[in-house]
RNA sequence: GCCUCGAUAGCUCAGCCUGGUAGAGCGGCUGCCUCGUAAGCAGCAGGCCGCGGGAUCAAAGCCCGCUCGAGGCUCCA
């Protein structure tokens, strides 16, 4: 038996204004508008069994919340709605009346909003935790229930539909309950599990990404923009695109056709303001011409547009249409951001592949998934540096459970599996790449999903063998993640290594100086730039250091850049023309070697990656500092 | 969007509690040194103390608002 419904809102503010009066006894009130801001609203229906003593508890209960949320002012809104047990009016005003001095008593600034009256009101709620609260009083137990609402049914509905059932799929392709596995050894796969389903943390220092990206300048905050949108130095400008041309090119090796579609779409457009309405806006809006405009959160808007109007048959299929998006938008909420993990624009690779059928689109699912791993394998990710999680509704597992079962034996590491009671988002089967930093956070790198909903909202469709038209299934994948994202996962990797007590450093192929050469004295600087000559014209990036400075001096310098290869020119090479070569990667070792050993050394380190040449200027003497 | 913390020289930070002349190290520039694998020596320049308001004879410091950053919530189509 329950009793004394509260829902209680924390909102920045509300409007009320009563219309007209619903029952004899209503209260004498003005019929004006009436405006209350940063309150705690509190819908309440007074239920028959109610009585004094229960709002006395109610208010102290109260009291502490209202501490806890460090807010001092109460609306006491009467809400009949909220129970099918009402008490008697009079009973009912009698104790609202009480609840209001019992509060003011406490030194609560406390309102009314009139009893018995129909009111129009307007209300924005806050957005923590404690903002949306219902609270039963009961008087059986003398225990205060709390649960979400249910009257944002909507959501209700939803987050039920959402919830989620985890579990272990191990590498035999067994699933097992997630609280029944051991994890032992898979330490990473616990803390990304850990996140996914608790999300607890404790940490208070900058993210090790963020420091490094701007001592290394690759890329730094930008004030004169909005949040999440970064600044990228020459050398950040370079890693970037080399990252993107590499993930263009697998994409275009595997058979995507590369495009390009707009940044910004029509708000009215029907197909996507279907899309839209579907989720909350986290749009940046623009208005041009009596437009309202928004800009793309991914390629899917353009491609879809595209394929459209496009006329293709089952012969044709798997489609495939790639673009890198640079950029992408999406307006996360100001508290979300942070350096390169989590942006408002960054540059998405996003591939669509459309199917005829579930059994295709499967196969297409295995090759793309192997096609992701092999690309953050070469970017320089391996299996020891991401979890996977493997996300499905019920029917599908039920329908599908050797495919499941093969798709765990192939990766051979145990993955994370969500399981769906019902459909809720746009696909029925999804993978994504977790990467774990140094704060034990998880951020999701590459992913692919079969989506079964948007063919049909884009009225996307193919001709079968027998004519007839069809809609296909859409495969959303994007090999690598944001770029952004793979730089930042590079930057923490680098960091666990330097905790380990390796020298952290990037990838060969994305090092901004691949070779440092460094002359003993001034007189060297003649041979140095002769021997840069040769290296660089093997596709090497090598700069030399011809600053006014000390030898010990610079080799700290380029030690502190992850300069790769660093080598010291004095007479003893110039004599032995053997070079003293110190490698990053060995310990810092100083080996001697010919300059053909160093050169066809790194060629085959770096072979079949992108190459650009160095993105500054290549003596030291004549580049500027942008940090520090 | 909420809660907590932070913002001082190009960078990293001290000073703030208890109001009264703006500090250090690194970096930069100049000069000396011409050097053998992680910091050579000296001098000089460099500040709207994040922005706006308030109380005060007086603010980097106290109070209020904002912006940006970090952590925690929440979110992550």
């Amino acid at each position: 038996m329950k009793i004394m419904q509260i829902l209680q809102l924390h909102s920045n503010f509300i409007v009320f204004k009563p219309i007209k009066k619903e029952i004899n006894l209503a209260e004498e009130t003005k019929k004006e508008e009436k405006k209350i801001e940063q309150v705690l609203v509190l819908f309440t229906a007074v239920e028959k069994e109610d009585n004094i003593s229960l709002v006395n508890r109610a208010i102290e209960e109260l009291h502490i919340f209202l501490k806890n949320l460090k807010v001092n002012r109460i609306l006491i809104y009467p809400f009949a709605h909220l129970s099918n047990n009402l008490a008697k009016p009079r009973n009912a005003l009698k104790l609202l009346k009480e609840m209001e001095k019992k509060a003011k008593n406490k030194g609560i600034e406390t309102f009314r909003a009139p009893f018995g009256w129909t009111k129009q009101f307007t209300i924005a709620i806050k957005g923590h935790p404690l903002a949306e609260q219902s609270r039963s009083y009961l008087l059986a137990e003398k225990k205060e229930i709390s649960k979400k609402e249910e009257i944002i049914s909507k959501a209700l509905k939803a987050e039920q539909k959402l919830r989620s059932f985890w579990h272990i799929l191990d590498s035999n392709g067994s699933l097992i309950p997630i609280e029944d596995f051991k994890f032992g050894g898979y330490k990473n796969l616990e803390l990304f599990s850990k996140y996914e389903i608790t999300k607890a943390r404790a940490s208070c220092e900058m993210p090790p990404h963020v420091t490094l990206m701007k001592r290394l300048e690759i890329a730094d905050y930008e004030e004169g923009s909005d949040p999440g949108n970064i600044r990228w130095y020459p050398k950040g400008r370079l890693i970037k695109s080399l990252l993107e041309q590499f993930v263009t090119e697998k994409m275009i090796n595997y058979g995507a056709m590369e495009v390009e579609t707009p940044i910004m779409y029509d708000f009215k457009h029907p197909s996507l303001s279907d899309y839209l309405n579907r989720f909350p806006a986290r749009q940046y809006l623009l208005n041009s011409e009596d437009k309202d405009l928004f800009l793309r959160f991914s390629a899917c808007f353009g491609q879809f547009l595209m394929l459209h109007d496009t006329q293709f048959s089952y012969k044709q299929m798997p489609l495939k249409v790639y673009e890198l998006t640079r950029y992408s938008f999406r307006r996360e909420k100001s508290g979300e951001v942070c350096g390169l993990r989590r942006l408002r624009a960054f540059t998405m690779p996003d591939c669509h592949a459309f199917c005829t059928d579930l059994d295709q689109a499967k196969k297409e699912f295995e090759t793309r998934f192997k096609l992701s791993i092999e690309v953050l394998n070469e970017i320089g990710l391996t299996k020891e540096d991401f979890e996977i999680a493997l996300r499905f509704t019920k029917d599908f597992y039920e329908e599908n459970k050797d495919f499941v079962k093969k798709f765990a034996k192939s990766y051979g590491k145990p993955l994370l599996v969500e399981l769906w009671k019902e459909r809720f988002f746009y696909f029925r089967l999804k993978w994504d790449a977790n990467f774990i930093d140094n704060q034990k956070k998880a951020a999701a790198l590459s992913t692919d999903q079969i989506d079964v909903e948007n063919a049909k909202r884009y009225k996307i469709s193919y001709v079968n063998e027998r004519g007839e038209k069809k809609h296909p299934l859409i495969l959303h994948c994007s090999p690598s993640g944001a770029i952004e994202r793979v730089i930042y996962a590079l930057l923490e990797k680098a960091h666990k290594n330097q905790q380990k007590g390796k020298s952290p450093m990037l990838p060969l192929w994305l090092s901004p100086t691949q070779v440092r050469l460094i002359p003993i004295s001034d007189d060297y600087i003649e041979n140095v730039v002769e021997l840069s000559e040769t290296i660089a014209s093997n596709a090497i990036r090598v700069d030399i250091d011809d600053k006014a400075s000390t030898l010990p001096k610079k080799v700290r310098e380029a030690e502190k850049e992850w300069v790769p290869y660093i080598i010291v020119v004095g007479p003893k090479e110039v004599e032995s023309g053997t070079l003293s070569v110190r490698d990053r990667e060995n310990n810092r070792k100083v080996e001697k070697m010919k300059l053909s050993e160093l050169i066809s050394k790194i060629q085959t380190k770096i072979q079949n990656k992108p190459f650009k040449p160095l993105p500054l200027p290549q003596k030291l003497s004549k580049r500027p500092q942008f940090y520090g």
